[in-house]
DNA sequence: TGTATTCAATACAGAACTGTATCCTACTCT
DNA sequence: AGAGTAGGATACAGTTCTGTATTGAATACA
């Protein structure tokens, strides 16, 4: 059998894993401890043995994104920064590429995001977790702005908002109607558009 | 006493006011049939004698919000369409004054949505809601365009897609960052300049 | 005025869920 | 090889929730 810590720490690990799914499917109130345990091959003991309760683990789950996501925006950085390709493209891969399964993350992330809402405590972990993200696409936008002659004419920050609200909405939409939204038509269509309108050449 | 229909239906009325506020602080999963029973000053036995079950509230729920939406849609087009302004204060006013309280019909639109990515057949109730506001809102921008000597150079109703997408993700930022992004602030930055992108004077 | 009916309250049965306490097994370390 | 330990399974207690069945009160109607 394997050592005793990574055993541990892999039940944990499929333990979160399992909760990511079943939250997806069926929300935090919805999904119980032990659907959660089953999915993930185990029973309560495993859980409360790795978990002091349900809430703990939703913490430990958002802080395993948080780290995920910022292991992925540290992986892709340098790439979109430097290889070709124009500004929005590098923003909407950022986006789209920490978020594989469109669905899964939206649901989870929708989740949460509602859960922060009722909860203090729960927003101020959300906002900082968004705050990272975003100050990740604003130097992102910004490097490559300038490697591009370009000059915004409104913060950088305040353009990256705007693309991660219209691309959360438009990817609800996406899955709610995805024949008529097919993923990324919003975004493609209108934020050139909007682009054009907040940048000139840098004299 | 009242006449007893009067009685059930404002006791039916009381218990879907009672859940709006209940789901809305809660959640679906979070609200129990008590909690919404107390909230509304009645017991299990009303809710009982008015509902098949949780899941019908739901739907009746849903249905409630739907009529009234069309209610105050009817009531305020025709305003909106004649009275002066431009079309982007008709536009965003109308999205704004159909949700009075911002919060509590953000929390409850959330809901729903992860509602209807879960099960498909509330998925076609919500989608014909939307479409039927979006439709709304389309023949708001096709008239006021038309009145202003104005043409798009996209669809009205991609470009009244685009502008919910970005007013709903917007009011998720809002509602968790109300100082650093005022109610609305995004709107008014970008979508004159995408209005003014998709749009030329009619030959 | 008396009877029937409707609506909501109360009492109750059954299910599900959380969290705890105990036990068992497999690995570690000497 | 044998004792100790850690991780996970099992069994259980207590709570909470949904939904039903019954009861009581107020109104309509004859």
């Amino acid at each position: 059998m394997e050592p005793p810590k990574r055993r541990r720490s892999n039940t944990r690990a499929r333990l979160l894993e399992g909760a990511l799914e079943v939250f997806a499917e069926r929300g935090f109130h919805g999904a119980s401890v032990e659907d959660i345990c089953e999915r993930a091959g185990f029973t309560r003991g495993a859980f409360y043995s790795n978990f002091g309760s349900k809430d703990e683990l939703v913490l430990a789950l958002f802080q395993a994104t948080t780290d995920r996501l910022l292991g992925q925006i540290e992986a892709l950085l340098p790439d979109l920064a430097n290889q070709p390709g124009t500004l929005l493209d590098a923003v909407l891969g950022l986006l789209d590429e920490t978020a594989p399964d469109q669905r899964q993350w939206h649901l989870i992330s929708a989740e949460f995001t509602l859960h922060a809402l009722r909860d203090p405590e729960a927003a101020e972990a959300l906002n900082k977790q968004r705050a990272m993200f975003r100050k990740s696409l604003t130097r992102l936008v910004e490097q490559i702005a300038e490697a591009g002659g370009l000059e915004l004419t409104v913060p950088a920050e305040q353009f990256v908002r705007m693309v991660m609200a219209l691309h959360e909405g438009a990817r609800s939409q996406s899955l709610l109607e995805p024949r008529e939204v097919p993923a990324g038509s919003l975004e493609h269509t209108f934020l050139p558009m909007v682009l054009e309108a907040v940048s000139r050449p840098s004299r």
